[in-house]
DNA sequence: GGCCTTTTGTTCAACGTTAAACGATTTAGA
DNA sequence: TCTAAATCGTTTAACGTTGAACAAAAGGCC
């Protein structure tokens, strides 16, 4: 889709289409059997820490809950993180990192070292920089009014 | 995924959802049964006339041939696009619009221009330019090295 | 206290996509 | 001319996602 087209539908049509090379590419260099999905999340608790309920999870993650149990459910078969309920409320999980799961991020980062290092070579940090404040106020339009 | 990373993450998270959101948004204000990918396609033709073949629309939207086919076939059952062997060359198809999938893209736009209003109200036709050469660099990068 | 609403997490069917395999056809080269 | 390689379109299984329905639990209000 390369035709000449409003400067607003070009930005979209381009964003769409940096999103799915993007994803294809993070998938791709992952450790087999590790979806950008799950590494998603285990980066949000290695940065985070402590323990989430799959809801606020699947909101951080602009993911419906489905989504977020069927990510859990993956990652807790493998061991990467555990799922106990919530004393206080009985709806709830508490959802946390183990070891392994820590361990299974930093593999992934290792895995995902050399594609991300020719990517940052590629552009100066001035470059992204500059690129973020429209794309936030993109994010943010679009998700109050979806 | 709101946390503070370093700024090319952050660009791609914020790609990410943005790519998300639009979909959604573009996939709830279009006639039921259009799909984006349908009216893609029908975008295509729109602009460019003339028929192509499954394989040069797969690869015009960085598509597989499996999804190109799939999108195809959909088109093809509503009447919306007609699809015929190519009599030079027997491996290929020739694949062109017809009256009913131009009237349904017609309508596919009229349902779509609230939706499309309001976002090119929210923003001047100068920010989107302006973020345009980064982006069609990012995505030109993304698909050299992918 | 008892009812109504909201929240939470799960399940299910459907969708669009990828990756891989396949048969059919064309092209290139020895 | 024959054979090997490449291209084309389809099919299939698998994946991640959505939207809708659901039961369980909590909260609000009279």
């Amino acid at each position: 889709m390369a035709a000449r087209s409003r400067p607003d539908v070009e930005v979209l049509t381009e964003i769409g289409i940096i999103a799915q090379l993007s994803n294809a590419a993070l998938e791709r260099s992952l450790p087999a059997g590790m979806s950008a999905a799950q590494f998603g999340v285990l980066t949000h608790f290695m940065r985070r820490g402590g323990a989430e309920s799959p809801a606020q999870l699947a909101s951080a993650f602009q993911v419906t809950k489905g989504a977020m149990t069927n990510t859990l459910q993956r990652l807790e078969a493998q061991g990467f993180v555990a799922i106990e309920g919530d004393a206080a409320d009985g709806r709830k999980k508490k959802v946390s990192l183990t070891t392994a799961g820590a361990k299974a991020y930093e593999a992934g980062l290792q895995s995902l070292r050399p594609r991300m290092e020719g990517f940052r070579e590629a552009f100066t940090d001035a470059e992204f920089a500059a690129a973020l404040p429209f794309l936030t106020a993109l994010r943010k339009w679009m998700d109050e009014n979806r």
